[in-house]
DNA sequence: ACCAAGATAGTAAGCGCTTTCTATCGCAGG
DNA sequence: CCTGCGATAGAAAGCGCTTACTATCTTGGT
């Protein structure tokens, strides 16, 4: 049915193993026969048989993506940055590699389903985006996946989430065989700590803070950072009463809001896990009657693009996704060697904007 | 390197053709080989080499999705709905498809690309989404290529455009081969009709269109529809003189309003041609110190999550991307039987909310 | 008991491409 | 002129899996 390269040989007048240099460019072909074979090639429109090459040549050209949510703008970004590195950049030239985004939901069990679906399309790469999921058991079936798919060739790369622990079993020598995966890793507690300093230093002592889900990287982090800086305030106590834990989505951020302020009604700030759940706090505010930033002040996390156009415009952290999925990407591809150590680590930027103001009453 | 088949064939002590046969389920085992070979299969820890096993069934589990930017959550809900329709909904079954995202970009030859690409890697089916490009030559270019991918029996499914304008050639009989490809279309114009009409109901007669790119369906519909409803009311020549083209993104709403508001400073109102258009024009609005919707209406399109967060809340028109895309994913793996006519418009719906208010001055 | 129809398992022929190993051809060096 | 080497092209052996087509072994019918 298809067009085969065979198809293609025979019309050029040559060997389908010269037809499949031509079209790899990695042998010595003669001008002449090279451009034969191209014209055959445009004429009988062919299309090289993806999976037949990559069985022959063992190797493949999918890279795949794990993402939470693609609807989310926080992994769309990355996802897209990821992508945009297999393009090779400017020039018109056609991506090798292609990108297959997975959505797991943020289950475990669907993170290890999809890495097992890539291992069966032998995958060349993989990167891992996200926060991980801090359970142990989980964390051990993670890493047994990971060796073998680096085993086997393919390139782990994490983006947006610590290192994997080392392996705590006995196997080997540490540090033997496989290398750790490489990773680019966020700076979220540094943020989280910028952004409480900065809040402390406009007076606010009385601070709610909306988590994300627990168990995860992510939200340990952000939460720790927000603590150090307490800490570091001479605050203390607030802790755990002041914090509820709640999904990454607006509901949460409405509903924690309302469950922080039954809690405190005198707080004057809310920090929130991300700026999807400051939205959601800013309307359960709102819908309280409160004014914002007079009466309480809301921050976010990440930096979306809409949190510019929240109204006020929310104060958040600025994690650069793009430039953190684009290295991601380059890394996954061998494009960019990876950093001493194998980890990079992005910096995240106090973004102060009109959400945070000074409390209405200063600490008494 | 790897485990093989014939591995887990020696293990159980069966045929290779055995192991196949268990691993598909197509095939009568008896229970005790079965289990057999599912022990072996355990204990290697044996994963299906995807490419091999695509090329001797020739089918691939690979599903493609086109989208214009993974990181618009336009997009990103549409992609990850059709996601959703992969997995056999609730049933811990690990889905057999995978879907790849490619990210387009809008580009007509970065869509023809990747689905050169997808057709090489034989994609069980492609779903292509968002509004398509309105050049003659590339709907020629994609046509044929679709059709080619269809004839080597790839699925091919738009979701969110238009079908594919009759061929002009005289290639056989008309729809002759091939059929169409299936749609999901929306009904830009009509929401967009009926958008309009509210506004007019409000008593707006002054108002500013920002419409997306020039040359896009999504853009011509929506356009058509609005000036439908002006037309429908009386009012004409505002055509033109009150519209700007812009991309689908904040700045064009941003820089679109402010041209609007040069073009006609008494303006009541401004409708963007997506929410995100909108929150730009919301800012310029803004930033011009006319308030919302005291001064100047403002609606969006689309009714993205963070539609109701803006404030004001967008009046805009709410279009069920994640069932279109759930649909358009069914549709795709076939698991939904084709609508008659071969296709499906989703509703749009007019949601009003508090951007949206009676002109200060009335209509004189 | 004997033969046919199931029910299972094995055999082997590819699927379309890559790649090593050979085979040619042409020409410089001696 | 003959040897030899570089530059090209072809032959053919798989890559790991699917799937007719066979082969074998049970059963049921009479």
């Amino acid at each position: 049915m298809a067009v085969t390269l065979a198809d293609v040989a025979a019309r050029a007048g040559v060997s389908a193993a010269t037809v499949s240099r031509v079209l790899n460019g990695n042998y010595p072909v003669a001008g002449a026969t090279r451009s034969r074979v191209l014209r055959a090639v445009e004429e009988l429109e062919y299309v090289v048989n993806g999976p037949a090459s990559a069985l022959a040549a063992a190797t493949s050209d999918l890279v795949g993506v794990l993402v939470n949510d693609v609807a989310d703008p926080f992994f769309g970004i990355m996802a897209s940055a990821v992508q945009s590195a297999m393009s090779p950049e400017g020039t018109g030239t056609a991506p090798r590699k292609m990108a297959i985004v997975c959505n797991t939901g943020g289950s475990p069990e669907r993170e290890l389903m999809y890495l097992t679906l890539l291992q069966r399309q032998r995958a060349a790469a993989v990167v891992l985006t996200g926060g991980a999921v801090e359970d142990p058991e989980h964390i051990a079936a993670l890493r047994a996946r990971l060796r073998r798919m680096a085993d086997a060739g393919t390139t782990v790369v994490l983006c947006g989430r610590p290192p994997l622990p080392p392996a705590g079993d006995g196997t080997g020598p540490d540090g033997a065989g496989t290398p750790a995966p490489v990773a680019v890793t966020f700076d979220n507690s540094g943020g989280a700590k910028r952004l409480t300093q900065h809040l402390l230093s406009l007076g606010h002592r009385r601070m709610g803070y909306l988590a994300g889900p627990v168990a995860r990287t992510t939200t340990r982090h952000r939460l720790e950072g927000h603590l150090a800086a307490l800490a570091a305030a001479g605050l203390k106590e607030d802790t755990g009463r002041l914090t509820v834990y709640g999904a990454y989505d607006r509901s949460s951020g409405y509903d924690g809001t309302l469950e922080l302020l039954r809690r405190d009604p005198d707080l004057t700030a809310v920090l929130a896990a991300n700026d999807t759940v400051a939205l959601g706090a800013c309307a359960a505010l709102r819908d309280r009657g409160l004014r914002i930033p007079e009466d309480v002040s809301v921050t976010g996390f990440d930096d979306l693009p809409f949190a510019v156009d929240a109204a006020p415009a929310l104060t958040t952290v600025r994690i650069p996704l793009y430039e953190a999925g684009a290295r991601a990407g380059r890394l996954a591809l061998g494009t960019e060697d990876p950093p001493p150590g194998g980890v990079a680590t992005v910096r995240a930027e106090l973004m102060v904007r009109a959400s945070s103001a000074p409390p209405r009453s200063p600490a008494r």
